[in-house]
DNA sequence: GAATGCGGAATGAACGTTCATTCTTTACCT
DNA sequence: AGGTAAAGAATGAACGTTCATTCCGCATTC
């Protein structure tokens, strides 16, 4: 829920450190880390310039707690309350929905997640979060070779060519080629077993 | 063959405005736009930062001028000579293959095109570029759909995806996930397939 | 009235761009 | 051909601007 607050509730009522992180998720995703300067996110935040050092010790810092904070509770929001013992062909279409919502749902977060990937101005511990994230992914579909389900690739070209579907779908939905229906989630869903399925 | 040479001559022999062009596109790939000074270009290219303003009007100018020349080599490369009498499978492997050749060949461009797709400082005649690639795709999954030979979904989502999984696999294999091979270019291509058959 | 939080002008570094100057090539004359 | 002058390219220091960051005075709280 404390993410949902940052992303929607009014600037002026939220705390000053939401404030300046919603700006800058906002500015950051719409025009990268360089291109945004920071006097603009103190504007949009509705705080003077210096106020962003009361909470942020640098430009990095503060892009880095975003991509940390939202990184993870990307992660969370995906792989949570999944049972064990569910068969992995629904597991798989549980993420994939949940995939979706989540750049639904958050979808600044998501261009902003996209965006910096692998940025070089990530510290270490924001790679960390990517590193987890991708552990995750893989040790799924280690998972599903085990179970001899899928085809007999290594299990990062499974992720690799599941998530970028995903995330070409969603890219072009929001480009606005198409709206995405439920219907077209599912079938897209379909589409992305398939290419995988043994 | 005159984008090789952009991209593999020695700057020192090569003529000063192919220089500027090589550097930048190394820079704003690595970089990004707005975090590559002129001057920093202008050194790597081993020419006076003023020289760069004799060939371009701008920074701005100057990206523009990579992104066309890029897109439009690309889109060049990866649609030549292919008979319309060529079965549209068939045509689907050539075009897959021609599309991961081109990011091998070419991996600073694809960086480069990838990084800078849809970006805010594009001009218009930038982004009719883009647009060129978009319909070809898109035409080329109407005419799979008039065959009945994949899923009845819109031309732009099939596209999505396809492109999506390949883009994720070049990324994947960039960043050290795994080595493509030519047997793993297949299969990816085969899973790319099975995907969007009917 | 002391302490804390905040705003926004101030600061110095770095940016994109310009321009007076130098170097190189070309053209012409003898 | 040799010599000279004009033209064109190239240069990099310098310019105005913009940026990230700092700092100081004000407001608010206890």
């Amino acid at each position: 829920m404390t993410k949902v607050a940052r992303l929607y509730e009014g600037t002026e009522t939220a705390g000053k450190r939401e404030a300046i992180l919603n700006a800058a998720l906002r500015l950051f995703t719409e025009r990268g880390f360089h291109g945004t300067a920071m006097p603009s996110v103190a504007e949009l935040a509705g705080v003077g310039a210096g106020t962003i050092y009361r909470y942020f010790e640098s430009k990095e810092a503060l892009v880095n707690t975003l991509y940390r904070d939202w990184k993870n509770f990307q992660i969370t929001t995906i792989l949570k309350d999944v049972p064990e013992e569910t068969p992995l062909r629904e597991q798989f279409r549980i993420y994939w929905n949940r995939l979706v919502e989540f750049a639904a749902e958050f979808p600044i977060a998501f261009g902003f997640l996209e965006l910096h990937f692998h940025a070089p101005y990530l510290d270490e511990e924001s790679r960390a979060m990517e590193e987890r994230g991708h552990n995750a992914l893989v040790s799924f579909f280690q998972h599903c070779l085990r179970q001899q389900i899928v085809k007999n690739l290594p299990p990062e070209m499974l992720g690799a060519l599941v998530v970028g579907a995903y995330v070409g779908l969603v890219k072009a939905s929001r480009a606005g080629c198409f709206q995405l229906t439920q219907e077209m989630i599912d079938q897209a869903e379909a589409c992305c077993w398939e290419a995988i399925r043994r």
